[in-house]
DNA sequence: GGTGAAAGCACCGAGTT
DNA sequence: AACTCGGTGCTTTCACC
């Protein structure tokens, strides 16, 4: 987990696996006119320096029936309970995200559900974790993700 | 892209997958006491049905230098420039996600920036565009993300 | 830190049950 | 549908630069 500083070839390789995880090496070696050897040996450098911590599937999770994202904003009656609720909401497999922030809410979530009916009932199961005063939900109708790509792009172009 | 129905097998070739891309067939196969050849095919048929829709890197960005979460909801001054915004928001790089909400915000989005100067600018960004009445800021100051494998497990538990 | 070759595996399609 | 098997190609290591 040592210190490491990127490269403009690392950059490539880390742009190009964040497309497909599963670019084989020698592709990547081949477009970077240097071997398979090296990128392997870069990208183990980045695994060990902890920049790299996995690679995980993109899935539709319509097509598994979970239609419905919903944000949660939360008022807690205590910021003391801050970290007793994020374990609360934690526990939650349905929230994905959960974040301690500072501004309208004291916690944000956000969560995955199948329809409103089951929504609702995990927006029940937050409101009933004990020092949640209010909870504010904001249905998302439809959602864009800005692919990762781009804001890697933009972090080389800024280093 | 053809409808497609998930056994018990698929899921357990999911949650494995989900953990890491990289996992061999050959480990899957052994596990599940299948041939690899079965986790080739079924893996195969999940790609064409549209159910897993890629694959990406898991990266650490505090390490990248993008210390700074911010979660931004957007007042409209009319629903009707609902895409204008969104696709101006598209443009900027640094906003991960953008959704339609109903509930306090119109749209609702989330940044990662550097620092807070950085940030700033991003948000002033968002201002500037035409029909964005007003902006709200959250900063995140922790987050926790629910791993993926919980969110799946819930998923095909309920199925 | 990079290379290139070689050994070890994994992938993937064809043919079979 | 799932299995086996073989060709092809990918990964990973290592001696050398």
């Amino acid at each position: 987990m040592g210190k490491i500083k990127l490269d403009d070839t690392d950059h490539k390789i880390l742009n190009m696996l964040i497309e497909n995880t599963r670019t084989p090496f020698t592709d990547i070696a081949k477009k970077l006119l240097i071997s398979a050897g090296t990128v392997h040996v870069r990208v183990k450098k980045m695994e060990e320096a902890g920049i790299i911590t996995g690679s995980s599937l993109s899935l539709d999770y319509k097509k598994l029936g979970y239609m419905f994202i919903a944000y949660v904003g939360i008022y807690l009656k205590k910021t003391s309970q801050t970290q007793f609720v994020i374990n609360r909401i934690g526990e939650i497999p349905n929230v994905t995200v959960a974040s301690i922030t500072t501004g309208k809410y004291n916690v944000f979530c956000k969560l995955r559900a199948k329809n409103t009916d089951h929504a609702k009932g995990i927006i029940f199961k937050i409101d009933d974790i004990e020092g949640v005063q209010r909870t504010e939900t904001m249905i998302s109708l439809e959602e864009s993700i800005n692919d990762k790509k781009r804001l890697m792009h933009s972090i080389f172009d800024e280093m």
